[in-house]
Formats: structure tokens, C-alpha cells, sequence
RNA sequence: GGCGAGGUAGCUCAGUUGGUAGAGCACACGGCUGAAAACCGUGGUGUCGCCGGUUCAAGUCCGGCCCUCGCCA
């Protein structure tokens, strides 16, 4: 953190570690504002089920659950809310438990360009009739994406092949993804708690909820299309499946599960500080007042 | 007590005419550059309820026992 004042300070960890109050304690003493990264907090419909925090927070709930979100979408509307907040405070709060996400908001990773529909459902077809030989003609367009995307990975493989098609290459010439490359001065803390304490917590999320109205949520949501990626969140299928019992358990396997996950990005998310969250918010917030220089004064 | 069904991986189960077990989920590890709460790859888990018998060979056939579920008493 020597030399520039830090402008981004970015808080990861696993779900239901506190992340939100944790940014929320943050953002007050500093004056500025939190923004959310997170795909599924992205959507309207589902606050319950998604987590989505009380406070009014930047990029949440602004897309109907129908629409597809994606990292190339994300990005540039979190790099403009960002960028509006350390402008306008001084200094801008990120937080959010979609690895993929933060990196995206964080650092400029240059994706690769969106390619045409047509092209895209072609390919998919092609893909879907013989994936090894489709697997085969990215090897001769493209053979260091062929090398980097298995058969049968068919999302990959589908773009891959799009993009060698279209003149472009899904491996990048540089790694931005796992580089400590950030867009502005950044600190990014990583919450670290007791697996007692974290699996406590997500029991206690869960069985809330369930008395908040989860199902009722759940229920109205299904009425409407949805798309993939809301279609896949935790719990949903269960909790319209299920008896709110069965539910519940499943539930809070699949977040324990989760969980698992996002400590592996936090493991490998370059340059994070880790810090103890098993505490109130307060105390950890400031902790990183201080880890991040700051500290009023 | 009688009849029926069943006991195989952490869970749900599959296992042809006997050839020393296997699928999904879970789990572990790895990957990931416009689906990331997503997606892909690699693992192997085991007194096949117990004891005995037949057989070169038994999860599979035979006998006995134990346990679970259902129906009837």
C-alpha cells in the first residue's frame, strides 16, 4: 500500500461471513457508499433468497430475474460506480462473494469481445452434434485456446470457437484474472472465520429466511422465466420442491458447500489481506480502517 | 407369530445365465478470462447384514440366524 492513498477497498469471503456489515461499518465512517459484486444480488425478486443488504447498495437489484447477466456486462457498470464514488467521496467500499466478479470490478481484464448470437447459436449446434471434432477445429484455428478448453467443457469450447472464428482468442495475452493488477489504488481484505462459526452462521441465515418468507419469495419468483444463472441459485429448486424442512437442510448443505468454493478463490486472490471476521462488525471494520491507512487522520 | 419386500460406498440405489463390485449425489484436488451461487477435468471410497455349506470361483446358489419396512394375526 505504499506510496498512493488507497481509493478501493474491496471485502471478500465466504458467504455469511458478514461481509455486508462489514462494508456497511466501513462505508459510514468513511462517507462513501457500498458496491455490490455479486451475480445473484444483481437481480430483483429473489432479496431474501440472494442476501441482499438492507442498505441501499450500488448494483443490486437492477435486472429482472429473465435478463442474463454476465462479467463482461458487470464490469463496466461496476468500474462506472466506482469510479463515481472515489470521484465524488474520495473512496468507494466493493464487496461481494462472486470471485469472478470482484476480480471483473476490480482489475480491467480486457475480456475478449461478445460475439455475434448468430454465430454463437452455430457453433453451439456444431459443438452439440460432435464436440470432439468441433473440440478438433478450435485445435487448427486456435490451438493454444484448444489447449486450454477440454471437449467437453461445452460453454468454453462454444465460445472459443466463436471467438477464433470472429478473429479473436479466448486465452488472453496476458493473465489479468490472477495478476495483482487493479484499475485504481486497492486493498482487498479477505474475511477469514472459524469453520464452527461460519457454518453457525449460515444455520442461523437459513432458518431466517425461512421466517422472513423464503417460499412465498421463491413462489411468486417461479411464476416468471428465468434465466440461467438465477435459475441455479442456491436453495430454489429445493425450496420450491421440497417440505421447508428438507429444504432447509439441503439449503444449508449446498451454502456450506458454497462456501468451500469461495475459500478457494480467496485463497488465490492475489494480494489479499486476510483478517479475522469471527468479530462484530465494528471491530472488523476497523481492522481494515487500519490495515488499508485509512484510519481517520 | 404368519406372509411379502429388503439389507451392496457417507446417501439413494444398480449389479445379466456364479468369474473377487458400479452409477448419481456427496467428498477431495485441479481448472476457469462475456453462464462464476455457473461450468469442466481427475480421484476412490466397500468385512456386498452375520455364520456356515456347494463350487476352481459366491454380492449372485443352499441352510440357519440378526435387522428394517409393509400387510395379516
Amino acid at each position: 500500500m505504499g506510496g498512493a492513498r488507497v481509493e478501493v477497498v474491496a471485502i471478500f469471503g465466504p458467504t455469511a461471513s458478514g461481509k455486508s456489515a462489514v462494508a456497511e461499518a466501513l462505508a459510514a465512517p468513511l462517507g462513501t457508499e457500498v458496491v455490490s459484486v455479486d451475480a445473484l444480488q444483481v437481480y430483483r425478486g429473489l432479496p431474501i433468497l440472494t442476501n441482499q443488504p438492507v442498505v441501499p447498495t450500488r448494483l443490486v437489484a437492477i435486472r429482472e430475474p429473465v435478463e442474463q447477466m454476465t462479467v463482461g456486462e458487470f464490469a463496466p457498470l461496476a468500474h462506472a460506480e466506482i469510479d463515481a464514488l472515489v470521484e465524488g467521496r474520495g473512496v468507494a467500499v466493493v464487496t461481494g462473494g462472486t470471485g469472478l466478479y470482484l476480480r471483473a470490478a476490480l482489475a480491467d481484464l480486457d475480456l475478449p469481445p461478445a460475439v455475434a448470437e448468430e454465430t454463437v447459436g452455430r457453433v453451439a449446434e456444431e459443438v452439440d452434434s460432435d464436440a470432439e471434432a468441433a473440440h478438433g477445429r478450435l485445435a487448427s484455428l486456435d490451438p493454444s485456446a484448444a489447449a486450454a478448453v477440454h471437449a467437453n467443457d461445452r460453454q468454453r469450447l462454444v465460445r472459443a470457437l466463436a471467438l477464433a472464428e470472429t478473429g479473436h482468442s479466448l486465452v488472453r495475452p496476458d493473465d489479468r484474472l490472477w495478476s495483482r493488477d487493479t484499475r485504481r489504488p486497492t486493498v482487498i481484505v479477505g474475511l477469514e472465520l472459524t469453520p464452527e462459526e461460519l457454518d453457525g452462521r449460515i444455520v442461523e441465515r437459513a432458518r431466517a429466511m425461512f421466517e422472513e418468507g423464503v417460499v412465498a419469495e421463491v413462489r411468486a419468483a417461479l411464476e416468471q422465466p428465468l434465466s440461467r444463472t438465477v435459475e441455479k441459485t442456491l436453495g430454489l429448486r429445493e425450496i420450491a420442491e421440497l417440505s421447508p424442512d428438507a429444504a432447509l437442510e439441503r439449503l444449508v448443505a449446498r451454502t456450506q458447500r458454497y462456501a468451500r468454493y469461495q475459500r478457494k478463490w480467496m485463497r488465490r486472490i492475489p494480494g489479499i489481506v486476510l483478517v479475522d471476521g469471527n468479530r462484530p462488525p465494528e471491530a472488523v471494520a476497523g481492522d481494515i480502517l487500519e490495515v488499508s491507512g485509512l484510519a481517520a487522520g
